[in-house]
DNA sequence: ATGAATCATTCGAGCTGTGAATGATATTTC
DNA sequence: GAAATATCATTCACAGCTCGAATGATTCAT
């Protein structure tokens, strides 16, 4: 009996999300090392997408890693060509990070990845089941 | 109109979990870190409190690490007096890992942990959506 | 105008985890 | 049964990732 509920720590969602997250990540970085991306690049790239003109400080923030990290990751994207770098007109100290076409390109690939990702990854849920995780997961991400 | 689906990489449930697990991972990490304990040395405890006398490269196998990781998590939680090791008599290469009381005890305040912490993680989800995601969490990590 | 704060960047260092060698024990083959 | 081969745990050296402190440039405050 009881194997339902209230188990152990593998019961716990910190714990199933820790685990599930790794695999998503090691199966994302594999299937996107051929484009020359890394996972955190495709965050950064991410982030430029969705919100515009920010402070590489700010998107250091928002991912939560360190500043000079973002440096790194920005140097490599430029080097791909997926990323721009602008000085702020109104401060000169600020780079303006901007996506270019191929930026937006190797997003557009990232995304088709992730989503045959999620196909495999999904396969055991019922469609209900499916829904229901992604209104869930959309609202721990905030949207 | 349109924020609800479909709508670019952060959509993704790979994306999303790998956000999520890195979060949930790095908080855990902090709050069992006044245990002498990091994220990988609980969930080898985990493993040994699930399934009994396995050898280090099966452990390994089923983390997903490389046997030589064993190897020092063991040390560490031998130290902890949390772990002991034993030579299998039917095969005196293989060591047997077993938990101790102290094991016991940990795993248990990581559990305790990780409830609290699910506490904070899902505080935005109402009951059915917990119920949901939960459901959906234990589908795809095998129970 | 001068000093303090803030930006991006570089550099050095720490921590994790891996893979290749090692030695001990088991298993297979002749 | 003995020698060759395979498998186990372990050690060790190394690569990769990420951070924090130091640097130089620019802006802000006084």
């Amino acid at each position: 009996m009881s194997d339902v509920k209230g188990n152990g720590l593998p019961s716990t969602a910190v714990f199933q999300l820790g685990t599930l997250g790794a695999v998503a990540e090691s199966r994302f970085a594999r299937a996107v090392e051929g484009l020359g991306l890394k996972p955190k690049h495709a965050g950064l790239m991410t982030a430029l997408a969705a919100v515009a003109a920010e402070s590489q400080q700010e998107l250091a923030a928002r991912l939560g890693v360190a500043p000079s990290l973002v440096v790194t990751l920005a140097d490599q994207l430029e080097a791909l060509g997926a990323v721009q770098r602008t000085r702020d007109v109104n401060d000169r100290r600020r780079q303006v990070l901007t996506l270019t076409e191929v930026g937006r390109a190797l997003l557009a690939r990232c995304e088709a990845v992730a989503r045959a990702l999620d196909e495999e990854l999904l396969a055991d849920l019922t469609p209900r089941q499916r829904a229901a995780l992604a209104e869930a997961l959309g609202v721990l991400t905030g949207r």
